[in-house]
DNA sequence: CCGCTTCGTCGAAGCGTTTCGACGATCATG
DNA sequence: CATGATCGTCGAAACGCTTCGACGAAGCGG
């Protein structure tokens, strides 16, 4: 493994200038720049990175925190990843993506003391969440994807859940569909404070009631069962739905799946909302789903770039910016079979 | 940001001796050793995992390379990054997910020669694969998950597809299945020398054949609609079937969408097997899918494991290592509604 | 033609560890 | 009691790079 002395002495120059033509921190004349760049690639210099991270306290690597638990990666966190690392590739710098899960505290104050990380981007970000304020102390530049409950102080790129669910409600209201349930994600979730349940739950009500109609809300565990669950309790609290709007990735199947045991057709009889989906998913139901595409990859890309921003610049930047999902109208919504025609007569049904 | 140093003149020994409390190289008196761990406890001294990479020529960092492509991380691929940095984690190194595609070859060889991973476990290996060539060039140790087409001379560890098609078979038979029709992978993906794609063919004509049966196989894309035309197909080519396996995890959904809208149920006019699949993903289906479940975090723990003892060991040794997945009954398998008596009498259909 | 920048290059001092050789002190051995 | 081992500790030399101060050469205005 050749060294930066190697090159130095094949080039019959030293090493502070291989070095400045490696990094372009001083001039260097375009005959000495070849002499030294030829050099390099005769001998196949490859960098050593951990010398050049000790010797510029940058490690030129960024951390992207994701907790991996149970359920796995859907196709929008994946489409995430790879954006941020193309952006992270893009300006030299390599992304790892570091498995913490919630109970691993010390091992991420740990990570962030190494120095190892100039930098990281945090997925799935709580509410209140113990890993902002340990990064945060730690000094590690930080950008979150989602964000706390205070986002005062902090960059970050979230889902413009607000946005998302109005368009979504427009579409199904713009249908003809006045009775529609919104599936969320579990009570427990939220009761943990999961903010884009929070947040789609908010605007859910605040939409519904925007068109004058009851916002009716059912809890889903993350799995089929849950799903199948959640629409028997729908159909309890409002026997005439035509319509369902789920956040819950997971428990769609089941909503789909309890329709069909019904004799329930889907979008005749039910129309079908995925919120917060990636095309891939959509596509596996039968019908194809209309669903609320999340902006995974170009979420990943500008969350990287306010990170770079953070550590270039001076420090006091902060990067604040939503997206909403796109619309895409697949097979799951129709217009209703027999549409309600009561617009603002509240009903029995309490929302929740 | 305390250093080792600081840490010394606290506790009024020398930097060598801080070094060998923390490394275990050299014996340390208790004395000493408490003098030492207080002081560092005091000043909340963490290491620089820069200086110690520097000075040791070992990062304690090991990479996943996963080629992230459109579909995502299922859940089986998850339980196998987490089992993986659990391993890890346990062994005090560092587990970094680096999202490499098939097309930067390049950026490989540069992350390789940077010395900054001390190994790597390279995940979805294809029969022919370059990734591995430049790495071994590089001198990374490296294990592999999947196998290339020569195994000699590489550790790795892989799911034994010979006998989970033969479990997966025998279940069926045992049921009393005849007609059983596997639904692989696409054909391009046979083309691109895709192990598990080839290996389960090739273990499915043995188990059929075993049994005197008749081995009908199928390609579908890797998408719902992929899934029906190949369950049409299938249907075209052995009108008689009572059973599909299917491989393709993302297809299976078209072949159950199309099932029922052939007006056929499962399990009484068809069974479903899927392979290598997880446990939630299965749970998704209605009914809930009969799988071969997926060995995924005791492969990802097995491969690192195998990783530290290259790390450690002298060169030479290697770890090759198979393990089945487990049968799992849910509601898609039962017996058939009409046995076919013949056993075996070769019939129009032919394999392929 | 002189002093002043600016340009291009060099040597050397770090960066924070590990690790090697050395060296008292302690201890069993003959 | 002299003689090696063994134990515990120290100082210093790497590890491969960046970066700072310095300095000769060249270019410029006056």
């Amino acid at each position: 493994m050749a060294t930066m002395h190697d090159v130095a002495r094949l080039a019959r120059v030293s090493v502070s200038t291989v070095s400045y033509v490696l990094t372009g921190t001083r001039p260097i004349s375009q005959a000495t720049r070849d002499k030294v760049l030829a050099a390099m690639a005769e001998l196949d210099y490859q960098p050593n990175a951990m010398a050049r991270g000790l010797a510029s306290r940058r490690s030129r690597i960024l951390g992207l925190l994701m907790p991996m638990d149970e359920r796995g990666l859907g196709a929008t966190e994946t489409a995430f990843v790879t954006g941020a690392a193309a952006a992270a590739s893009a300006a030299g710098y390599h992304l790892v993506l570091s498995p913490v899960g919630g109970g691993d505290l010390d091992d991420l104050r740990r990570l962030a003391s190494q120095r190892m990380l100039d930098g990281v981007v945090l997925m799935e970000v709580q509410l209140a969440d113990e890993r902002v304020t340990v990064l945060q102390e730690a000094g590690v530049p930080l950008v979150l994807i989602g964000r706390t409950g205070d986002t005062s102080t902090l960059s970050y790129v979230d889902i413009d859940f607000d946005q998302t669910v109005r368009d979504a409600v427009a579409h199904l209201v713009g249908l003809g569909h006045r009775r529609i349930v919104y599936v969320n994600h579990s009570a427990a979730t939220l009761a943990s404070g999961y903010g884009p349940a929070l947040r789609t739950r908010d605007a859910f009500v605040a939409a519904m009631t925007g068109h004058g109609l009851e916002p009716v809300m059912i809890p889903a565990e993350d799995s089929a069962a849950g799903g199948r669950a959640a629409l028997a309790a729908a159909f309890a609290r409002a026997p005439e739905l035509t319509a369902v709007l789920a956040m819950n990735e997971t428990a769609i199947f089941g909503i789909l799946g309890e329709l069909t045991g019904r004799g329930l057709s889907v979008p005749d009889d039910v129309s079908v909302v995925s919120m917060v989906t990636s095309t891939q998913v959509a596509e596996l139901a039968t019908p194809a789903l209309t669903a609320m595409t999340s902006p995974g990859s170009a979420l990943g890309r500008i969350a990287i770039e306010a990170l770079l921003r953070h550590l270039d610049g001076p420090g006091d930047q902060r990067h604040q910016q939503l997206l909403p999902c796109a619309l895409e109208i697949r097979g799951s919504t129709a217009a209703p079979r027999r549409p309600t025609l009561v617009t603002s007569r509240p009903s029995s049904i309490d929302g929740g």
